[in-house]
RNA sequence: GCGCCGUUGGUGAAGUGGUUAACACGCUAGUUUGUGGCACUAGUAUGCAUGAGUUCGAUUCUCAUACGACGCCCCA
């Protein structure tokens, strides 16, 4: 058998509309907040991402997915999405454009060669966003506002925003100084890490895990003392428009980003959830002055911010978010004999571009087959198709809510499924008229409360076992009840500790 | 790149150096129910990740490889 590549992965089912629920989102708050879509290619020149992103940073020196063309040139897989967007600014000459700045969004996937781990994949889906040609602490505090609210939207709640500042170029260098001149005499009391680390990127030491309890390290030097007044003043603005735009933030000054281009503001967004593994940020982001000179453009102030759809849609599901699925259909559509095969056929066809979702059978199944795929499908209505019935203009509708079965005429089916479709019907226990049945995971995004209404004990009919985990995503004490010991007859199998 | 654990059917999984590898769920068919959701009966293949080794014999022991999970480094 053929397997999918090391930390790649396949997402469909459930999880597929999770994503393109995620995108929606995405799609709707950047056309809100005015960004345009920019779409640039996943492989690039690699000189484009040692120049831009920095040659001395991990993801480029030993996590990149490098090769040769048949042509020769040597391309790399993009390990982040900032180093193309810049380039297609400089190339396409955006900086000319008569609207500035220039806003773009982006959501792609990326390439990094590491190790697989929680909430790290090879291949993996990042938005993200920029503003390039500003340097107003207004954008600063827009991308992070921005970041905010497309979580916000989702649905997640626990989430804290680090912010820091870096300074600028000589803030910077005379803070790296400080911090070897502080470090270098009590290096050896540090982790392996730590002392690699004071050569190459000596800020990376504050955030180390080892040492964090080091008081050497918690009375190192902070960037904040060594910021220019200007520098000082503009991280003053940002917190400023943060706290006008009401976000909460907490100022972290371990918060160092990994890539080069990074100076002035500095954030990341982290979900604080229960289950997280130690991949927990979701999304960081910052300021890059420099990078657009560096790479051939014009002196030319940028921010920006990206994200990881995976361990966006990791929080969601910790968090346990009701995301607004539709896992149901309208109408499904029984038959026995040919005939009535011929007659689904049309009438799909009919009903699906009058608007519903239709189903019929596909797989030869009996009548007692058809129902139960139906109620797989969470099938509103269901209709079985009968030549008697046809021949008399007829047609037999159950609502399989209510289990209200009627005959009607095939000239108002149509008029029919959109009265009811709409109505309250569905949901005795919600008047949102979802549809949705208890123990079966509502999908109407609506606050109702069908999901919580399900109290389904041992016996529910989520078609989970005792002492299997139950999958139903609903709070169902499956799982947890079975004390059956050895000999039990439940089938549980779960072997408690003999 | 390093560390640690794992890999048995569509799914959850038991289990053993040696005849037909449990059990449950799911699925399909049949009986019954006025057309399903309950119950009962039957069926559900090529076998225990791949390759080598130890052995009379390995799914069970050893090694390698691949993949998965988690952690370090680093990062979203």
């Amino acid at each position: 058998m053929i397997q999918r590549q090391k930390g790649c992965s396949d997402i469909y089912g459930r999880e597929a509309k999770v994503w393109k629920y995620v995108d929606t989102v995405i799609d709707a708050i950047m056309e809100k907040y005015n960004y345009n879509y920019i779409r640039t290619p996943i492989f690039e020149a690699t000189e484009l991402f040692h120049r831009g992103v920095g040659e001395t940073t991990d993801i480029v020196t030993k996590e990149s997915y490098d090769f040769e063309d048949k042509g020769g040139r040597k391309i790399t897989l993009r390990p982040e999405g900032t180093a193309g967007v810049v380039r297609s600014y400089i190339e396409n000459k955006m900086y000319g454009d008569v609207s500035q700045p220039i806003k773009v969004y982006y959501n792609g996937t990326m390439y990094r060669y590491e190790r697989p781990q929680s909430g790290r994949d090879r291949e993996l889906t990042q938005f993200g966003m920029e503003i390039l040609g500003s340097d107003d602490p207004l954008s600063d505090a827009e991308i992070i506002s921005a970041a905010v609210n497309v979580y916000k939207m989702l649905g997640l709640k626990k989430l804290v925003v680090h912010l820091n500042t870096l300074g600028d170029d000589e803030s910077r260098k005379q803070y790296r100084e400080a911090l070897i001149d502080y470090f270098k005499p009590h290096i050896k009391e540090f982790c392996e890490d730590c002392q690699n680390r004071l050569k190459k990127n000596p800020l990376r030491i504050l955030d180390c895990k080892v040492d964090a309890e080091n008081e050497i390290l918690k009375n190192a030097p902070k960037t904040l003392d060594y910021l220019t007044e200007e520098s000082r003043n503009r991280f003053e603005k940002v917190q400023e428009f943060l706290d006008i735009m009401q976000i909460q933030y907490e100022i972290n000054p371990n918060i160092v980003r990994g890539l080069d281009y990074y100076n002035h503001t500095v954030f990341e967004i982290e979900a604080k959830v229960e289950g997280f593994g130690s991949n927990n940020v979701i999304g960081a982001g910052g300021r890059y002055n420099g990078l657009v000179n560096q790479l051939g453009g014009p002196q030319t102030a940028c921010v920006g911010f990206a994200s990881g759809i995976g361990r966006i849609v990791m929080a969601l599901e910790l968090e346990k978010v009701q995301l607004p699925i539709v896992d149901s259909i309208d109408l499904f559509l029984l038959y026995v004999n040919e005939d009535e095969k011929k007659y689904a056929a049309y009438l799909t066809q009919e009903l699906r571009t009058a608007g519903f979702i239709v189903e019929t059978e596909y797989t030869g199944r009996s009548l007692k087959g058809q129902f139960k795929q139906a109620d797989r499908l969470n099938s509103k209505f269901t209709c079985v198709l009968n030549s008697e019935d046809l021949n008399n203009n007829e047609i037999k509708i159950k609502n399989n809510k209510t289990k209200e079965e009627e005959v009607i005429s095939l000239d108002v089916l149509i008029y029919y499924l959109d009265e009811h479709l709409n109505s309250d019907l569905f949901g005795d226990d919600c008047d949102c008229g979802c549809g949705c049945q208890e123990g079966v995971e509502c999908t109407c995004g609506d606050d109702c409360k069908c999901k919580h209404d399900c109290d389904c004990d041992e016996n529910c009919d989520c078609g989970c076992q005792e002492g299997v985990e139950c999958t139903c995503g609903d709070d169902c004490k499956c799982k947890h009840d079975c004390d059956c010991d050895e000999n039990c007859d439940c089938g549980c199998h779960c072997h408690h500790e003999k």
